[in-house]
DNA sequence: AGCACGCCGACT
DNA sequence: GTCGGCGTGCTC
């Protein structure tokens, strides 16, 4: 009696897939098996298991069962459901974003030889030999080889075969026919496969070097097959040790060999073999050694230690205020229940997450405490090892995929209570999950802006409902939405309303740019009371941070004659300057300066030279408008030619320890003045800052975005936060050309409150959320008339389809940005009153596209959508 | 999403 | 006549 079991796979539809068990095979739901697809082999987990037997397709089988155990919990396959129903996410992708699969599963190409391949290296055989033979390594005669030996001196002969006809007898060079060295390349694959075994696609490729749109041709001429298979690898991280092997007898030494043989003997005996390399011990050495048998090689699983600064160890001492909090926390430990701990800026939130993680623990309950992108900072996990050492797994985007199945595991097993990580850390498989601590809520990060379009913080909300555990949003900028979750009485809310050891928030300056230019007569990056403050601050001591929220060096050119403004080719976006400042490292080179220069699309990567003239008018009269972080660098060095400058942005921090290194210098006051865009609000605990300068975060408020107030006072807000949180007080000066908004003033005073009763007001006049709730739907295509048709065609739909006013339907119009990478885009936005109207309505617009024969893929449905564009 | 199948234009 | 361009449709 067969039975089958239902299988979601990574592919882009929405359905699971049925498959046959076989004899021996106990696929359980949760677990991961691997199956055929196609022609290829592909990871899915079972959904489903003794389904009924399909009646109009025949089913294939399950290639193997990876899990004995469901790898998934129950809880987090119920979170899954519920994110693909929420997000209109395929359930197959949304669970591939739950499990680190990739790195457990090799998956191999092969290639194997066709009979129709056999025939035309038989037909070959014979003829004339040509210079080189490919080397015949490892072949075996087999059944149905033509030539035993011969084949190694094969050719391919032109025209003796139907379909290879061939223009390289009179050595045409026309593109499209096969050169002779693209003959050649095939009858060396030919003749590699002969044997009739398949072969690696890397193991064919370097024994005859064959390029894969050869291997191609092959394939659709069917002279070869491609399979392909996977199988499960052991993917816990190995060290490899060397060791010294004592009762060896030592022969004579080089000295670079005795220099190894010292440094082993002088600890313990053994090193692992990255540590040599640090010690600048040649591995050809070591490996003569191994040959001598001196030494052998151990691989041994790698232990796992936490990076990040050293923090002081020790008691957390909390204050009465965040006894308080921890109290609340602690006591609705055990079943499910949100809150909202708002506290102001250096009011010591981690420490009371820390304690309720701690008390957590206490009850034999695991936690997730998730941190934005870029808030996973050495500090962070400093703390954190100092608190919990060991039982602390670690998930964040830089870790290979190694090292993420390692994480991952470890906390399977239980071994590892406390997870902290990023976005997707929200899925770890913590058993008796207890707490999910959301730090910085408000955050922009916590979504994810590809398929599955799931925003962390909610995700942790719902699977804290499911599993039944505590959940705490944190920040000093709460988004509106969780605000007025507290105002219902959703969350919980918790109030911090001063700093640790009675530290005063920072004095907050404006100044009115508009006045400044009129006062000065110039168009001043930096203001003069911005200057004076900084040079102040750095001669007592301190350290400065400036906000520029904007890289490159300026961030459009213009031309005067004209008007044209320098766009990229693929979108429709400026082009950034970029003009990298040798010269403040003090490498100055006129040349090489302008050589590094460059205009960069920060949409699709486009690069091209600066232009010395308008590429429409040819006027010499180019315009450099806007200033980016990078000329902050410059102007800040020419003002200040003594300060330590160090720049934070996107292109100084690129690599996973940039951040690390930039935060050491920081700390250790060997940087004095740091300019960089948004990532310098985020979090830095530097205690010798007492000034932040905001010199640009305002722009966004003359955008057509509803969120533009919202995001101008959480930026404004988390940057004076920076300022003054050490023994010395700090001071804020905020450079503005909106000195009587709403947003700036609120946040010049501290005043969350003032500033989300207005905002609150404005979005509940506007049907905005938190009143209410807000898809995005994009419709691209590269060919401008199919997006903006088929845009149409769903628009008039959504209106005609919502008689009953439940949904509102915002355009469709040309999206703000309305080409990138050479993509055309329209969208429409719809506001619904409730989450469920504005579901249904998606689900059956998606089913109008289907019908309207709209590729699925040039549709992006952004449910929750925080960005418009 | 891939990837095979199939119809049509360009060139020997 | 042949090749290969890319539109069309399916995946248990």
């Amino acid at each position: 009696m067969p039975s089958y079991c239902e299988v979601a796979l990574p592919v882009p539809l929405d359905r699971a897939f049925t498959y046959g068990v076989r004899e021996g095979q106990r696929p359980r739901r949760g677990a991961r098996v691997i199956v055929p697809f196609r022609n290829e082999k592909l990871i899915g987990v079972v959904t489903g298991t003794n389904v009924k037997a399909p009646a109009d397709f025949e089913v294939r089988y399950l290639e193997a069962v990876l899990d004995d155990e469901p790898l998934l919990s129950e809880s987090l396959l119920k979170l899954a459901e519920w994110m693909a129903q929420y997000y209109l996410a395929p359930q197959g992708e949304v669970l591939r974003g739950m499990l680190p699969l990739m790195a457990e599963v090799r998956r191999t190409v092969y290639y194997r030889i066709t009979d129709l391949g056999r025939d035309v290296l038989a037909e070959c055989v014979d003829s004339q030999v040509p210079e080189s033979g490919p080397p015949p390594h490892g072949r075996r005669p087999v059944r149905g080889d033509p030539a035993p030996g011969a084949p190694a001196r094969l050719k391919l002969c032109p025209d003796t075969k139907p379909g290879y006809s061939t223009a390289s007898k009179g050595g045409s060079k026309r593109k499209g026919k096969l050169s002779a060295e693209e003959q050649d390349l095939e009858r060396r694959v030919l003749a590699r496969l002969a044997s009739g075994e398949p072969v690696k696609v890397s193991t064919l490729r370097t024994a005859t070097a064959a390029t894969l749109p050869v291997l191609a041709g092959l394939t659709r001429k069917k002279w070869i097959a491609r399979e392909s298979a996977a199988v499960e690898r052991d993917a816990r991280r190995m060290e490899r040790f060397a060791v010294l092997i004592p009762e060896a007898r030592l022969p004579a030494l080089t000295q670079k060999q005795q220099a190894i043989l010292a440094e082993l003997a002088a600890c313990g005996n053994e090193l692992p073999l990255a540590e040599l390399r640090r010690r600048d011990m040649p591995a050809s050495t070591l490996q003569t050694l191994v040959r001598r048998g001196l030494v052998r090689i151990d691989e041994r699983p790698a232990a796992f230690h936490l990076g990040g600064l050293q923090s002081q160890p020790g008691p957390l001492q909390l204050n009465e205020t965040q006894m308080e909090a921890l109290a609340s926390l602690a006591a609705a430990l055990g079943g499910f229940q949100p809150f909202l701990l708002h506290g102001v800026t250096g009011s010591g939130k981690t420490a009371v997450y820390l304690a309720a993680m701690q008390r957590a623990l206490d009850r034999g309950l695991s936690s997730i405490l998730l941190v934005p992108e870029i808030g996973l900072t050495p500090q962070t996990v400093g703390l954190l090892d100092a608190a919990f050492g060991q039982k602390v797994a670690l998930l964040h985007s830089a870790l290979t995929p190694e090292e993420r199945s390692e994480q991952w595991r470890r906390i399977r097993r239980g071994e590892a209570p406390i997870v902290v990580g990023t976005r997707s850390a929200v899925f770890a498989p913590a058993p008796h999950l207890g707490l999910i601590v959301v730090d910085e809520e408000h955050d922009q990060s916590y979504k994810q802006e590809e398929t599955p379009r799931y925003n962390a913080r909610d995700v942790a909300v719902m699977r804290a409902k499911i599993e039944g555990a505590v959940v705490v949003m944190g920040s000093a900028t709460p988004s509106l939405e969780s605000w007025q979750n507290s105002v219902l009485g959703k969350y919980q809310r918790i109030e911090m309303r001063d700093r640790v050891m009675n530290r005063p928030l920072p004095e907050v300056e404006l100044v009115d740019m508009r006045r400044e230019f009129q006062e000065t007569g110039q168009d001043q990056l930096f203001s003069r009371a911005l200057v004076n403050e900084t040079r102040q601050a750095l001669d007592r001591g301190e350290q400065a941070l400036i906000l520029l929220n904007r890289r490159g060096y300026s961030f459009a050119v213009i031309c005067r004659a004209c008007g044209e403004k320098l766009e990229c080719e693929n979108c429709a976006i400026a082009l950034t300057h970029h003009k990298p400042p040798a010269s403040v490292n003090g490498e100055a080179d006129p040349g090489l300066a302008r050589e590094g220069q460059r205009l960069e699309c920060h949409y699709c990567g486009f690069r091209r030279t600066v232009p010395a003239r308008c590429p429409k008018c040819s006027s010499e009269h180019l315009y450099y408008l806007g200033a980016g972080s990078e000329q902050g660098e410059v102007r800040l060095g020419e003002i200040f030619p003594s300060a330590r400058i160090g720049r934070m942005d996107r292109d100084t921090v690129r690599g996973r320890y940039d951040l690390e290194r930039l935060l050491t210098r920081l700390h250790s006051g060997e940087i004095n003045l740091l300019v960089g865009t948004q990532m310098i609000a985020k979090g830095h605990d530097i205690h010798g800052v007492t000034l932040v300068g905001v010199v640009g975060c305002d722009h966004s408020l003359s955008m057509p975005d509803f969120r533009a107030a919202e995001r101008v006072f959480q930026l404004m807000t988390q940057v004076s936060g920076r300022a003054g949180r050490g023994e010395l007080p700090g001071r804020v000066v905020v450079q503005t050309y909106y000195p009587d908004h709403y947003a700036i003033l609120a946040a010049s005073t501290h005043d969350y409150q003032a500033f989300v009763e207005r905002e609150l007001k404005y979005r509940r006049w506007m049907h905005y959320p938190p009143f209410g709730v807000l898809a995005n739907v994009l419709v691209q295509s590269p060919k401008l008339e199919e997006a903006a048709g088929w845009s149409s065609i769903l628009g008039k739909y959504l209106v005609q389809s919502q008689n009953s006013g439940a949904v509102r339907v915002l355009g469709p119009c040309t999206a703000p940005i309305a080409r990138i990478k050479g993509v055309y885009r329209f969208h429409m936005i719809l506001k619904a009153s409730s989450r469920r109207a504005l579901n249904a309505a998606l689900r059956s617009m998606l089913a109008q596209a289907d019908a309207a024969q709209i590729p699925r893929r040039n549709l992006i449905v952004d449910v929750d959508a925080l960005r418009l564009m």
